[in-house]
Parts: C-alpha cells; structure tokens; sequence
DNA sequence: AAAAAACTAGACGACTGGTCTAATATGAAT
DNA sequence: ATTCATATTAGACCAGTCGTCTAGTTTTTT
C-alpha cells in the first residue's frame, strides 16, 4: 500500500466531533457504559462512519485517551509554567483549578484517569498503559515543579520532590474519587489544607533563623 | 470453611453463592462489563433464581456492595483495634495489609470502592450513597485511631485527626488507582513512606516541650 | 472521464438486562 | 399421609444493544 494512512485529508471534523461527543459520554457513562449507539446518535453519525476513523471501540478509547493526557500535560505544563510568581503558588493554583474544573459538574472537563482508571485497568491493556504513561508523566512534573519551588525559595528544602509530587497527586486523584460519591467539595477543600501543611514555605524570620 | 460455598441446599446458599461470584466478576470487568448472563453462567445459578433473590442489577449491585462495607467495616475494627501494642502501629499495619491485599492479583480482594466507585456515581444513585456512607465511616475510624494514637502518645498532638484521615484515606485510594494503571506496588511504598511522615510520632527530648 | 480513495449507510447475529409462565421442592396444617 | 400454600428453580422469550461487516455513495485525484 501507499502512504494513504498518513494523509490527512480537510475533513477531519467527522473524526474529531466523534471523540468530542465520546468524551463527555464516557465521563458520564463509563467506557463499557457508553454504548456505540447511543455515541452516534447522539453525535449524529452513522455507525458506518466511526468504523472508518477507529478500528474498534477500544482503538477509539485508545485515541480518546491519548488526546485527552496529550491536552492535560500542555494545560498542566501551561499552569506550572505562567500562573503565579513562584512555583509554588503555581502548583497551588494547580490544585485549585483543579477542584473547581471538578465541581463544576461539566461532563467534559471531568478527569478521565479518574473516572475510567480502574475501570479499564484489568480490561484493555492498550488503554491503560496509555494512562499508566499519563499518570507519570503528571507525577514527574509536579515533581519539577516542587524542585523549581525549592530552586525560587517558595517551597521548603526539607521535603523530597519525587515523593511529594506522586504522593499529592494520588491525594488528589482520591479525592476526586470520594468527591465524586460525595457529591461535594469537602473532599478537595481536605485536600487543599492538606497540601498547604506537605507544601510548606521556607522558613523565613523565625527565632532559629538569621 | 463453612459447607456453603460447596451445598447449595441452604435456603440462602444460593444468594450467598450469587453475591460471592458477582463481587469477583465485578472486581475485574467493573459494573457495567460483568454482564448477568456471565455472571449466572459462573455461578450455575438460572436467571429465574436471581431474579428470585435480587429485583434488578442494580439492586443486586446495591446488596453487593453493602455486603462488602459491611465485611471491610468490621476487618478495618478488628485491625485497628487488636493488630498492635499502640494505635500508630495498627495504623501503619492497616495500609500495610492495604498493600498487600491491593498488590495479591487476587481479584476477590480488590477494593471495590477504587473499581466502580467513580464508575458508579454517575450512573446509580443508589450504589453511590452505599459507597458515599462507607467511605465516610472509613475516613471517621481513620480520624478516631489518629486520636486514639495522640491518646496512648504513639503520635504527635501537632496534626488535626479529622484532616489527616480523610487525607490519608484519599491519598491511599489515589495509589490503588495508580497501582491498577502501572500494576506494580511502587506507588504503596511511596504512600506508605508519606503516611510514615504524615503521621509523626510525638518529640520526646525537644527543647520546646517540658 | 475513469479510477481510487474517503466516507456513509444500515443489515446482521450474538448478546444485553429484564419479564414471564411453568415446574418442582419444601414445610405446615389437617 | 394428604393436602395445600409458599419458596425456589428453570429457561424460553422479549425488545433492545453490542460491535462488526459488506455494500453503496460521494469526493478527490489523475
């Protein structure tokens, strides 16, 4: 064959409102409950058309997966890069963009790892190593981050950035959790104090210090 | 054990049989991907018997995870009421046996709050406030046993025990997500080294006691 | 205009959760 | 022991869903 599978033809909107429509169905539904149907119909597509574009319902979510962490590392690397003076206010204004784009009861902003994490883990291989990859990655850049925070003076020199940055993360992908069968935002605002105290600022005029 | 699991004369064997079949099928495939028909199949149970025992999946899926708060309430007291000499060490024991169980491969054991919590809490109401009440009272034992610690002086009087169990209960729930995703135990060690920081025991020679 | 590629359309069989009637087992009352 | 009511089992059946597939139409390229 030719390189016809690399060619990019003008109309890719077909393929890209499918995985538009896909996400906020799967945010609400799940991946195994959202049906194919219900997706095309919904995105007013014949059934015809998604087997072009994906070679099964799991390619589909592999590809929905992979534009979902490739869009969440440029926003998170977007966040902890210009939002604040330091890094460490950047990070907190991480968690706190965090809480708000999961309370605000958008289907399409809910984060995926939370909520088809589990779910398609002892499922698809496929998927999940795309978040299992995701996963790390996000981890290893809150780490840099916390490293930059001690690097501008905002963060404590007494805390381990690798540890730090994965154990935050999991906290707050539990709280998502338990904020998700809460239905409130108790579990973040927990979180947020928590993190402030794992954050801490350096010690700046105390008694031992000068 | 018991003659149960292999008669099923008794009058609720049957249901018992179905429950204990459902929670292993339910902790691999998720809620949604365990179909009724695979689930009766396993089991040997004909479809007229479930529906003798249990109105609808959903309600099948209500008693389940009823069944398995219940039994995991009830482990979780035993542990932190009689697996050490003090209550930081039951404490420390608790997510110890968290890690083991969680890094078995056995599916019985998988915590089905990490499996279908967020699958479920957009789908069913009814599940989702079993689920909400378990892992409020988890979080509420968690607090109680970091107070009891502060009592018999295994842990520092300097945390909040409401905080850090919800805390630590939220950040442990995130390491089993991401555990599922990486499949090893890589991100229990690093909770369990956060857990061991987060959960400081009191100073005893410091100049600023007395 | 012809050929090739891109895209649409919906039929298809296997399966889904759920309902239904009938058959059988059990236990209490007589 | 016989009867009768209840508890439980059995699985055919329903309308609908699942993901797949082949055939057909439109668009692009030559």
């Amino acid at each position: 064959m030719n390189v016809s599978s690399l060619m990019q033809t003008r109309t890719d909107s077909t393929r890209d409102h499918i995985l538009a429509t896909g996400r906020g169905l799967v945010a609400q539904r799940g991946f195994a409950g959202m049906g194919l149907n219900e997706l095309l119909k919904t995105a007013s597509v014949p059934k015809g058309s998604f087997y072009h574009y994906f070679s099964s319902k799991e390619d589909f979510g592999c590809n929905l997966l992979e534009q979902y962490m490739s869009q969440y590392m440029s926003r998170l690397d977007e966040i902890l890069t210009t939002k604040g003076p330091d890094a460490r206010t950047r990070l907190m204004q991480y968690w706190s963009l965090w809480t708000s784009s999961q309370t605000s009861g958008d289907a399409c902003v809910q984060c995926l790892i939370v909520k088809i994490g589990a779910e398609i883990s002892d499922v698809s291989d496929e998927m999940r190593e795309i978040l299992e990859d995701g996963t790390r990655q996000i981890g290893m850049r809150l780490s840099e981050a916390i490293a930059e925070g001690q690097a501008d003076n905002s963060i404590s020199q007494t805390v381990e950035p690798d540890l730090l940055g994965a154990a935050l993360y999991e906290m707050w992908l539990g709280a998502s959790l338990v904020a998700k069968l809460s239905r409130n935002r108790d579990p973040f605002l927990n979180a947020m104090a928590t993190t402030e105290l794992m954050l801490p600022k350096p010690h700046q005029h105390t008694k031992d210090m000068i």
